[in-house]
DNA sequence: GCAACACTTATCCATATGGCTAAGTTTTTA
DNA sequence: TAAAAACTTAGCCATATGGATAAGTGTTGC
C-alpha cells in the first residue's frame, strides 16, 4: 500500500502538472514549448516537470541544449488500476447493500399484505 | 481541466488516505473504528477524514455520539476517468508512432532490396 | 448525576510546496 | 569569437500539510 501511488497522484494532483501529461499524450516535446502556454517563471516550471519525472511519469533527454520530454506509460496505468480496483470493490458492496434492500422491501411487503 | 481534480488527486495522495478508501469499499464504520488501524492521534486522523470529505469522496452523519462515514461514488469516477481518457490518448499516439516505425521499416528494407 | 466515551476545537511545530529573482552553464548561430 | 538561446543552480519567501498536545462538548451507561 506505500508504493509510488503517492507520487503518482500527487504529481496529478496540479493544473499545471496533468496540463504537462496532457499535452504529452500528443507526443514529445522540449522544455521550453511544455513551458510556453504557462504563466509561470521557468525555473518554477522546471519544478513540476521534476516532480512528474520524479514520480516516473514522464522522462527527458538532452540533445544540444534543448532537453526532449516524453511521456512515461506504466504509472498512469498504476494509478488507474487502483482506481479501478477500489471503484469494483466499493460497486460491488453497494450492489450487495442494494439487494439487501430489495430483501428487507420483500419481507416488509409481505409482512404488511399478512397483517391488511 | 480545473475541476476538483486537484481535491480528488491530493486527497489520493496519502497511505492514511487511501487506506481509509480502501476501507470503507467494504462498508460504512464509525470514526473510531477507522481511526484504529492508524498508529496517529485522533484528532491528526480527523485531518485525514476533513481531506476526504473536502473532496466529496466520502461523507458522514452524527449519530449520538457516534460519526459514522461512508464513501461517496462519483469523485472515484471522475479520476479513474480523467486517468483512462490520458491514457487513451497517449495509447492512440503509442500506436500512431509505432505504425510509422514500421512504415519507415518498411521503406528502409524497399530501398536495401533495390540497392543491394 | 457523574464518569467514561467519542469526538471536537484550539494551538503549535517542522517540513514540503509552489512561486519568485538573480546568476550561472552549455550549445548554437551570426 | 561573441552573443543569444535554452536551460540550470542557488537562494528567498509565503502558505499548505501532516503531525503533535491540551482542553472542551455532547451522549451514554452505571
Amino acid at each position: 500500500m506505500d508504493n509510488n501511488l503517492d507520487g503518482f497522484f500527487s504529481a496529478l494532483a496540479d493544473p499545471t502538472r496533468r496540463a504537462v501529461i496532457a499535452r504529452l499524450t500528443t507526443g514529445p516535446a522540449p522544455v521550453s514549448e511544455l513551458h510556453a502556454p504557462h504563466d509561470m517563471a521557468l525555473p518554477s516550471f522546471l519544478k513540476h516537470l521534476g516532480k512528474l519525472e520524479a514520480a516516473g511519469m514522464i522522462r527527458s533527454e538532452k540533445v544540444g541544449r534543448v532537453r526532449m520530454v516524453h511521456i512515461e506509460a506504466r504509472p498512469v496505468a498504476e494509478a488507474e488500476d487502483w482506481l479501478k480496483h477500489q471503484r469494483r470493490l466499493w460497486e460491488g458492496r453497494l450492489d450487495r447493500l442494494s439487494a439487501f434492500a430489495g430483501h428487507l422491501e420483500a419481507e416488509h411487503l409481505e409482512k404488511e399484505s399478512k397483517d391488511g
